[in-house]
DNA sequence: AAGCGATATACGCTTAGGCGAATACGATGA
DNA sequence: TCATCGTATTCGCCTAAGCGTATATCGCTT
């Protein structure tokens, strides 16, 4: 269920150039800052961010070969969420790269697009019943801070 | 004398995406892991990395476009430090990043590689009278650890 | 001014990785 | 089982950026 093959990961010569690869470019970045407390299925990605489907798709499996991201299928639908990388060093980076994001006015609308997309008048969630996300990763990136 | 040129930079949508790049890359950590604590002079970034030296310089103008050395000469010798990014954001990031390169057994190999060639008994010191580094960023990228 | 040593840049080639468009896959429901 | 919906992958194209080689530039020294 937790697809993480380890057998993708392209081998670099330092462990934090995977973090840095995956982290350097800009709609991977509002993925992970989408992703910073919830899980999020799929169609909100492409909702929020208003590119076409397989581009996200192309970036969340990115994601996903570098480890940064777990996902879950729920029927039709595929939530992805972001892996707390193991190493403390890589994680810091992430939870300080995550703060900045937060704070990025842009970015801050693709929230305000989420929730509308999910909790609007005209949601997906009414209009085609799509899964509502839920604050999940207990142990969550955020957690510590 | 600080050759920081705002125009070369490239435009990037967020920040810190140029951060990342400029990180995402091995040749450019080791560079960056060298220079944590010093100012470095070009001649033993070529001596320790033992690569060529228009490799060297190429990665070096990368983080100078990047925003993240600045350079000091000295007669023949360019010396190159690193700059802490005003966004306190990448600046952690990037103290982080040095944190953990400073753990990497092989990175540890170039400070013995730079230990060598600057202060052996066949260091380019004696040898051709290359420039001694110098502990300089007084309020060094490591000041607040 | 000429020559040399240290560094920077230009050139041509190659690869990683971004994109849109088309298509394949996988789960559900008729 | 077949159609449909959500998602993933493939294809062809294009640009960023890595590399080695060659060459240009810049200070110093004579």
């Amino acid at each position: 269920m937790c697809s993480v093959n380890i057998q993708d990961m392209k081998a670099h010569k330092y462990p934090l150039e995977r973090l840095f690869r995956a982290l350097a470019d800009p709609t991977r970045l509002r993925l992970i800052n989408l992703m910073a407390e919830q899980e999020i299925c799929v169609c909100y990605f492409v909702e929020v961010i208003d590119a076409p489907q397989p581009k996200i798709s192309r970036h969340l499996a990115y994601l996903r070969r570098a480890g940064m991201v777990a996902t879950r299928r729920d029927g039709k639908w595929m939530h992805y969420r972001l892996r707390i990388p193991p190493d403390l060093h890589a994680a810091s980076i992430l939870k300080t790269t995550i703060d900045a994001l937060r704070r990025d006015k842009e970015l801050q609308l693709d929230f305000q697009r989420l929730n509308k997309a999910c909790c609007g008048p005209r949601s997906l969630v009414q209009l085609i019943g799509a899964p509502v996300p839920v604050e999940t990763n207990k142990q969550s990136i955020r957690a510590n801070s």
